[in-house]
DNA sequence: GTGCAACGTTTCAAATCGAAACCAGTTGCT
DNA sequence: AGCAACTGGTTTCGATTTGAAACGTTGCAC
């Protein structure tokens, strides 16, 4: 029981809520998107947006003290600002677009998709957003796992690692309810 | 300028708010995590997520009506509700699994990271979850464009697409910043 | 029936959001 | 120099959202 207890507490200790802090925020997203966009200035966020002047600002401020955004007085007029995506906001790309294409997927209204984000090389479109292997395969949630860190790459005998016995042991955790939800 | 106006405008027309509408509140992709490791309680997500019961109940009731959770009656004890993932659910998987890499990379914290998400074939851990061209290269941000929907796959011809010609045409939209902000 | 567990809803205070007004530094114009 | 306009904020205040705690309802177990 302390077990189950101690295994539901590290369901908290991961990536997840450290992303969220800044882009779980509303507009958060919206503003990473703008600035892929190629928009630059407090104005051209506002105006483009639609948000409120005080929550741009205080979002900007946010991403910018998160080292999303960097911020710098233009040079040929100062009363402007840049604001520019930095490495780690680049970063954030795979998980917007993946966002992007799961709502252009299910949305309700069919959405134009213009401009179109493409491979420089050849010019067409991106595949979607996968998960991959370690060895480059794409996996999709029926091909997913979740392990105790310490049983990572064991089991590698061949044996179908998805029996009670599996759960049992609690070496397994979540492929059970995996399998049964893909099912329908 | 209308023309500017009108690139701009198209900017919100994407797939994104679409997703935002729902998991851009707070506390969602915290659910989806949980649910996606095997939670399927009212009282489960309750005390594992520490979020408030009134909360839980309207974004539980949220995610059900976009059909990112399916509600339905525990056959053995019917004071019990079953909360599990769709198929548009586990779709989302790619965003989350994205966003948490990108918290684990850059949270101040480092995170145990337990259970680990694994290749159900050799389990062993899953790589970063990729933006993909049409033949399977993994691309980055120095890999991407943004193209008018109508010059998709055009201008084949080899000639590098990075030109101030091309922002003049207004074919290629944020390249440039991206380049510039990739040499920082 | 009594007691308790599971899942909500209601209530009310605190935090957040959003529209509008206000403000300060910069520029362009005369 | 003087002044209007532009840019990037901050302030103010009403509306919405959040969160903690109490209360309700249904179903199980004895």
């Amino acid at each position: 029981m302390g077990e189950v207890r101690e295994s539901l507490r590290e369901l908290i200790d991961c990536g997840l809520p450290q992303a969220l802090e800044v882009m779980g925020e509303r507009w958060s997203f919206m503003i990473l998107r703008a600035s892929f966009n190629g928009l630059k200035h407090f104005e051209e966020f506002l105006t483009e947006l639609g948000i409120a002047r005080n929550i741009l600002s205080n979002r900007l401020a946010k991403l910018v003290e998160h080292g999303i955004l960097k911020r710098e007085p233009c040079e040929d007029d100062r009363r402007k600002i840049e604001y520019r995506l930095t490495e780690k906001g680049f970063d954030l790309l795979p998980a917007m677009v993946a966002l992007r294409q799961w709502g252009q997927k299910y949305g309700s209204e069919l959405v134009s998709e213009d401009p179109v984000l493409v491979d420089e090389r050849d010019r067409l479109p991106v595949g979607p957003v996968s998960m991959l292997s370690h060895d480059g395969r794409i996996l999709d949630h029926t091909g997913l796992n979740l392990v105790k860190r310490d049983d990572v790459g064991k089991r590698a005998d061949g044996t179908l690692a998805t029996t009670a016995r599996d759960l049992e042991t609690g070496d397994i955790i979540a492929l059970d309810d995996v399998r049964k939800a893909a099912a329908n």
